[in-house]
DNA sequence: ACCCAGGGTCATA
DNA sequence: TATGACCATGGG
């Protein structure tokens, strides 16, 4: 079987078994890209705690990030782990964010190009700048995170040690570039890592393991 | 007491 | 280019 069905099998039993996602979990775009540094090699759940203290402190905005002191900024953050790094990572992104003209200069440059402009801010890395690109700025880029690399290297579609950019072309060239079905594929794949199938034994959808 | 979690950077060879 | 050290909390 070609890569190309075998990925699309796959969407297709991940969404009969589990549905929609609604993914990404945030009240705004802004608030995508904060959490899409928090989540950084950390469970949601922690990202959730520091992204609560944001909001509760106001401070889930540009301005504020701007303006507030990194060392307060690490105190909010507390919970998502790794909070001083962090805390210098959204520094970088907000000013960035700010001095390139915020959401609507940047939404005018091509995909490419503004990915680009995210690898060049120091902290963000491939997965993060997807995922921006992706949940926060519509684009078609599909997102690669470790639960994707384990999960198609289980189904013996790949060796492992690809490169992240071979990954996400497979994906890319695969697929229509279709923003909502990369949302949900890229969602989906991650609720199949984290959750068990609740229909159980009852569905063949979700056994992802078993041949296509 | 251990292990892992929705990565990324930097120093070293 | 490729490997290792480092960052740090909270849940299982």
């Amino acid at each position: 079987m070609s890569q190309r069905s075998a990925l699309l099998k796959i969407f297709h039993r991940l969404n009969e078994c589990y549905g929609q996602q609604h993914w990404w979990p945030a009240d705004s775009p802004f608030e995508v890209m904060v959490g899409a540094i928090l989540t950084q090699n950390t469970s949601w759940n922690n990202v959730e705690k520091a992204i609560d203290n944001l909001k509760s402190a106001n401070a889930l905005n540009v301005q504020t990030m701007l303006n507030i002191h990194e060392k307060k900024l690490a105190k909010l953050i507390r919970p998502s782990g790794y909070f001083n790094i962090k805390s210098k990572r959204l520094k970088n992104f907000v000013i960035w964010f700010d001095e390139e003209g915020r959401f609507n200069s940047l939404n005018k440059l091509d995909d490419n190009i503004l990915r680009e402009r995210l690898l060049d801010v120091n902290g963000i890395g491939p997965e993060t700048a997807d995922d921006i690109l992706l949940y926060a700025f519509d684009r078609p880029i599909f997102v690669i995170d470790t639960y994707t690399r384990r999960l198609l290297k289980s189904m013996n579609l790949i060796d492992g040690a690809e490169p992240y950019e071979t990954l996400r072309s497979l994906f890319e060239s695969s697929l229509a570039a279709d923003v909502d079905l990369f949302k949900e594929y890229h969602a989906l794949i991650v609720r199949h890592a984290k959750e068990k199938c609740t229909q159980q034994d009852t569905c063949h959808h979700c056994l992802v393991e078993s041949p296509l």
